[in-house]
DNA sequence: GTTCTAGAAC
DNA sequence: GTTCTAGAAC
């Protein structure tokens, strides 16, 4: 590489020794940039140089701290005269040291005044990263020198200023992964002698942007409360500017739109929503698969409603795990219709997961019109020929559907048997589809119990009730199938285009996607899922629970799994092995799975109150009850153990529904903290100090949560020192051992709990 | 929430 | 080869 270096030095060597006037002109052609490398030790800074020095067209020049001096490390005076000279000699220059801190790239940004643009590649990769290549560098992995490194890095990254155009650069390219890098070393490897690249922020991602922000966030709350963050709004809208600019000239086709950097994060989040919002109609459930039937054979085939139900709740329970995250629903015209009630109950009773099968009174042809519930797949109590007319839903669904449902059933079946079922796509043409959203009809026939009607099974519920199973069975198969097809449809449930699904992706995550399409659907969904209004969740449940509307935005599903402190909660006294407390507000338990030396949980008894988004102002008392019950044990606790440190407060969206209060000791030595989500759970703005809780529910009515999907998934840090670690078993092993003090915000507003020590100065 | 496990990272 | 993560299933 070096080698390279004194090549295209002794080349530009040669355009110098033109005449004054040629050379002026020559420089005028180059156009000479200078880059500011930006980023830790170990983050590929010099690697980035070297690669676009190889192949790039212009002459460049690397200035690099560590080695202008013969070969070894140098000083900024040193950088600056070189890089100075190198662009006198018309080179383009990299400033090739770490540039992390605004004043130190403040000086090379003055370098060949105004005319010389300067742009900065900010190589923001992941800090574990970052370490283990410092590491491995300094050679010995584990030894000090090794560790040394480590810590170099941490100190270095929890320092960091990403640049801002508004410093004087007119390009900034930000590269937070490997792709990224190599995009923008191919992007300045097409740099011809005389080009010049856009100006304006490129490359920081949406995702991405969640976590840095998140990490920058925490950290400004640490250590620095009265940071620059009006300064990084106006840089924010210069971008912005910038962007757009960009954007009508069309020049970087191939860039990542800029997401601006700053305080971007809520704004991002809000224009997905919007996106999502507009395009999807308000209602995220919208692209849950659903199917909505009526009851079979139970109306004009007069089957028997006890045990229709019983099969009904039977089928629904043998389907519902097999459909992934699609629903089912029920629907009944009448309001006091018996079918739907005695299924409800059953359902209930059997615990089916009201979120993915309920009940709904109202016409199967105007669910989405009529009720706002999206059903993409509706069964239709069909007769034995396929035939609109007759009464019921029948006739209902075939005069909904206009002729296009005729044409499109006759072309896939002329007449059905009882227990089996045909699929029908439905035209796009057909008001069912436009109107409602609805894409198949599935014709059913069930057993018929009516002497006036064909196929009379004359009281004979033996094979009366294996039928109507079969034609249940027919039935959520095709619907199965067609929740499958979905896997490589770019349209959601209800006809309308789905943003999410189509929008680009990289080539890299396209193809894995594809791969794994199946899975995909279904987390989607279950993305979906978690994002229904509250009150439509409420619907859902079958509660009607209007006041949650407004509040926390989003609430999640449950799984079935989830339902564990629920039950206690509902009946502590059937928990006596591991309940250690019954007040009359709240249970306390020791958690299942301790997280710390110390972990429990206080448990609310009360009914309809899951998690944070659930809390208003009429839960204020609870909450103060919870926090004192849970103080209370942490005195015990350090009565025992006057080391301990505790926090108490609640995870922003529980995994476990019922609302419960974490009490759990500081150490985190437990084996049962086993991965990043352990963590972050504790250790990033997604626990929610009880303090916190109860000062917002008094001051807001409820608690504001911000819903930040990645935070889980940040990188690992310490709870003391904030230092960044690459894995679960390493940051184990610093906690241990780190004596640091907690963070100043911790110590506030007695966020931590703990026996000050003898000299006064807390820990 | 945990467990299991494929496969990525080391 | 071993360690570790992350996603699916429950």
């Amino acid at each position: 590489m070096e080698a390279m270096e004194i090549d295209r030095e002794s080349m530009s060597q040669n355009h110098i020794t033109r005449e004054d006037k040629e050379e002026e002109e020559e420089r005028g052609k180059l156009n000479p940039i200078v880059v500011l490398l930006v980023g830790a030790p170990g983050s590929g800074k010099s690697t980035f140089c070297d690669h676009v020095m190889m192949n790039c067209p212009r002459p460049w020049a690397r200035i690099c701290q560590d080695t202008i001096n013969n070969g070894k490390a140098g000083t900024k005076i040193q950088c600056l005269t070189s890089a100075g000279s190198a662009l006198k000699d018309g080179k383009s220059v990299f400033i090739d040291r770490c540039n992390l801190d605004r004043e130190q790239r403040a000086d090379f940004l003055k370098l060949g005044g105004p005319q010389v643009e300067k742009h900065a590649v900010v190589l923001d990769l992941p800090a574990k990263l970052c370490i283990s290549r410092s590491v491995k560098r300094s050679g010995h992995e584990g030894n000090l020198q090794g560790g040394k490194a480590a810590a170099v890095v941490n100190r270095m990254l929890q320092k960091k200023e990403l640049p801002k155009l508004g410093e004087g650069f007119t390009r900034i390219t930000f590269c937070q992964d490997e792709k990224d890098v190599q995009e923008t070393i191919n992007t300045y490897n097409a740099l011809g002698p005389s080009d010049s690249l856009s100006s304006g922020c490129f490359g920081q991602k949406n995702a991405n942007v969640k976590i840095q922000l998140g990490i920058m966030k925490f950290l400004k709350k640490v250590d620095s409360p009265g940071d620059a963050s009006s300064e990084a709004n106006v840089s924010q809208k210069c971008v912005h500017n910038e962007v757009s600019k960009e954007k009508d000239h069309g020049i970087e086709g191939t860039q990542n739109c800029s997401v601006p950097s700053g305080h971007a994060c809520e704004d991002v989040k809000d224009c997905d929503k919007v996106e999502m919002t507009s395009v999807a109609d308000g209602n995220a459930s919208d692209n849950i698969p659903t199917l909505a039937f009526p009851s079979i054979s139970t109306a004009d085939f007069q089957f028997n409603l006890e045990k229709a139900s019983d099969i009904i709740v039977e089928k629904v329970e043998e389907f519902i795990n097999k459909i992934g995250k699609a629903r089912l629903v029920l629907v009944d015209l009448s309001h006091g219709s018996k079918i739907l009630s005695l299924v409800r109950t059953k359902a209930a009773k059997k615990n089916v997961d009201p979120n993915k099968f309920f009940t709904v009174v109202g016409d199967i042809t105007r669910l989405h019109s009529g009720e706002g519930l999206n059903c993409n797949v509706i069964a239709n109590a069909a007769n034995w020929r396929l035939k609109p007319g007759g009464g019921g839903v029948n006739a209902a669904i075939f005069s909904a559907a206009g002729l296009a449902l005729e044409s499109a059933t006759k072309e896939r079946a002329g007449s059905l048997k009882p227990g089996k079922a045909v699929v029908v796509p439905l035209p796009p043409t057909s008001p069912l589809f436009t109107r409602e959203g609805v894409t198949h009809v599935i014709h059913v026939l069930g057993p018929n119990m009516n002497p006036q009607r064909p196929n009379f099974l004359n009281n004979d519920y033996v094979q009366g009730c294996e039928v109507l199973r079969e034609a249940y069975t027919s039935l959520f198969e095709g619907f199965a199938s067609i929740v499958r097809s979905y896997g490589g449809s770019s349209k959601g449930s209800s006809g309308r285009s789905v943003k999410s699904e189509t929008s680009p992706t990289n080539g890299g995550q396209k193809v894995k996607r594809e791969a794994v399409y199946e899975s995909d659907v279904n987390k989607k969904y279950k993305g979906f899922q978690k994002d229904l209004k509250p009150g439509v969740r409420n619907y859902l449940n079958g509660k009607e629970d209007l006041d949650k509307e407004d509040g926390g935005g989003m609430t999640k599903a449950w799984g079935s799994w989830a339902k564990a402190l629920y039950n206690i909660a509902m009946h502590p006294d059937k928990h006596k092995n591991v309940v250690i407390e019954i007040l009359d507000d709240v249970v306390v338990l020791n958690d299942l799975y301790p997280k710390a030396q110390r972990h429990l949980l206080v448990l609310a008894r009360g009914e309809g109150l899951d998690c944070l988004a659930d809390v208003r102002r009429e839960h204020l008392s609870l909450l103060k009850t919870m926090h004192a019950v849970g103080l209370k044990w942490t005195e015990k606790f350090l009565d025992e153990n006057k080391s301990l440190t505790f926090r108490l407060g609640y995870h922003s969206v529980p995994s476990m529904r019922q609302l419960h209060l974490h009490v759990i000791s500081q150490d985190f030595n437990s084996q049962h903290l086993k991965n990043k989500k352990h963590w972050n759970s504790f250790n990033t703005p997604f626990f929610r100090d009880s303090v916190d809780v109860i000062q917002e529910v008094s001051d807001h009515g409820k608690v504001v949560l911000k819903n930040e999907d990645n935070i889980l998934s940040m990188e690992l840090r310490c709870h003391r020192c904030r230092s960044a670690h690459p894995n679960i078993p390493r940051l184990r092993s610093h906690i241990s051992s780190c004596q640091a003090s907690f963070p100043a915000s911790l110590l506030q507003n007695g966020r931590l709990v703990f026996v000050p020590s003898e000299d006064g100065t807390g820990k």
